[in-house]
DNA sequence: CCCTTGACCAAAC
DNA sequence: GGTTTGGCCAAGG
C-alpha cells in the first residue's frame, strides 16, 4: 500500500495540460474525505515537475495556496490557458479533469 | 497515545 | 458577497 501522498501524486500526474482539479475530487478519487490531508500532501510535494500541483484548486473556485507563491501558481495556470480573476478560477467547471 | 497543524469543505450568519 | 464555525483526515512531535 502506497502512502497517502503517493496516491495523491499518482492522480495529479494523470491530469492533462489545461485541466484542473480540486482537493475534494482528489480525496473522493481515493475514496476518502481527507481534503486537508490532500493539501498536506501537496506541501510535501517532492518536485513540481513530476507533480503538477499548480493544477489543484479549491472547490469554491479560489486558487488556494502554493509553495512558490500564489501569484506563481496563477501564472502557471494562465500559461496553460486557464485565466484567473481576483484569485479565483474563471470557469472552473469547464476545466475540471475527469479521473 | 494525545495534541497540533494544514495549499480544505459545507453550511450558517 | 465575506466571515465564522464545526467537521473532516493524515502526519509529525
Amino acid at each position: 500500500m502506497k502512502t497517502f501522498n503517493e496516491q495523491c501524486y499518482d492522480l495529479l500526474m494523470q491530469i492533462t495540460k489545461g485541466k484542473v482539479t480540486t482537493y475534494k475530487l482528489i480525496a473522493e478519487a481515493l475514496n476518502t474525505k481527507a481534503y486537508r490531508a490532500v493539501g498536506n500532501a501537496m506541501k510535501n510535494n517532492p518536485n513540481v515537475l513530476t507533480v503538477p500541483c499548480h493544477r489543484v484548486v479549491n472547490s469554491n473556485g479560489y486558487v488556494g495556496g502554493y509553495v512558490n507563491g500564489i501569484e506563481k501558481k496563477i501564472e502557471l495556470l494562465k500559461n496553460e490557458g486557464i485565466y484567473i480573476s481576483d484569485n479565483k478560477i474563471i470557469n472552473l467547471s469547464g476545466y475540471l479533469f475527469r479521473f
